[in-house]
DNA sequence: TAGATTGTTAATCGATTAACAATC
DNA sequence: TAGATTGTTAATCGATTAACAATC
């Protein structure tokens, strides 16, 4: 099994990562040993053909006549994914939203640990979030050269988002989860941010139950 | 300016759409009164190009020499995105990230009104949830044949999707705001749905995190 | 060996970008 | 009129799909 990762990986194929290993984890469960990249495709609503380009973007783990085997894919995904140590993050924003996500990040995916949540409201600042405590947004800068959190978490106003922009490129986070509607594309191409647009979402949705026709 | 709407709208293009809109709503909110694709574009992070291709789908508004006026702009925009009337919802999955989801979908987005939420949960059962209550999920049907939402949110486990799924197809809706992983799209594969799977979303951040070098 | 399935190259498809005549 | 900018066709680019020799 060769390594390819030095050739660079196509986005498209980054998002499919996460349903190959979820399915993989499935098929794991239920004790299957080895499955074809046809069954897979079939599972996921896609072809063969796109699996095999996949998987061998990370080397060749499959084996001809066979197929791939179960557990070998899982550890290979898991290790691509979720890797061997936890990414540290933070939250910023512990509205509604925020402290949604905050669950979502501390239970139910692995590879993150939430270290610190922060906020600007009066009302929040002092209130619990699990098991932190919401801090001054005021205090982030201060935190950030101490404990060098590795990823942001932006559950604030698109305005708040925008104002904090150039800030929060000098703290060293390594990444950005986005839900606010600021662009960090113009200020920093290529640090790595994933940007999750709920009313965006919910409005193209909107657009094709209005226009079935189309 | 004609319609065009007889022609498939692609996907790439519907997504785009809320950004025009947003974009267009600020600079009429700054009193500009025309834009060039080239501006837009600009701001947008695309080409003047893939400003007049995607605007183009629904009738030539622009004006040569001059530009898009914001104010006809916006309108048609907002015809297109968020119509004359609300869709209705219902939501389904009253826990954490069902209710930071409502708050969102009352609050914030134009063009949506929450009509009923539904649990399976006792605890969940008769709690209030906005200026709603959340009903007992066994009153679903009951409630769907009688007043007819359009949209549902599912915000459950993909286990409890994917148990309720066949249900679900049979109720008349028109289209689903998926946060569950379950995969609508291999037993209904033409009907609008809007998938946002944070753990997805999330675990490939983590990988870009992970590997910058790729 | 024969059947199955991969790894990988080639062909297709669709979306983005470029170019330019039309026209305000 | 001259300059600017659209609408639209053509060219490019990248991602998906198909094909097939290699091989288990």
């Amino acid at each position: 099994m060769q390594n390819n990762s030095q050739n660079k990986i196509s986005l498209p194929v980054i998002k499919r990562l996460p349903r190959y290993y979820r399915h993989v984890l499935q098929l794991q469960k239920s004790g299957v040993s080895t499955v074809s990249s046809s069954d897979l495709g079939a599972f996921l609503g896609t072809t063969a053909s796109q699996v095999r380009q996949d998987l061998n973007c990370f080397g060749g783990f499959g084996q001809q006549g066979v197929g791939y085997r179960v557990d070998l894919l899982a550890s290979a995904l898991h290790d691509l994914l979720i890797g061997s140590s936890n990414l540290s993050a933070i939250l910023i924003g512990s509205g509604r939203l925020g402290r949604a996500i905050s669950g979502f990040l501390d239970n139910t995916v692995q590879g993150f640990s939430l270290v610190a949540a922060f906020d600007n409201a009066e009302y929040q600042i002092g209130t619990s979030l699990g098991n932190l405590t919401v801090q001054d947004i005021a205090g982030l800068s201060d935190y950030c050269k101490l404990h060098q959190p590795q990823l942001a978490v932006l559950c604030i106003p698109e305005k708040s988002a925008s104002a904090m922009a150039p800030t929060l490129l000098t703290l060293g986070l390594q990444g950005f989860w986005n839900f606010s509607h600021y662009d960090f594309a113009s200020l920093a191409p290529d640090l790595p941010v994933e940007n999750v647009h709920l009313g965006d979402s919910l409005q193209s949705l909107g657009f094709r139950m209005r226009h079935t026709d189309i």
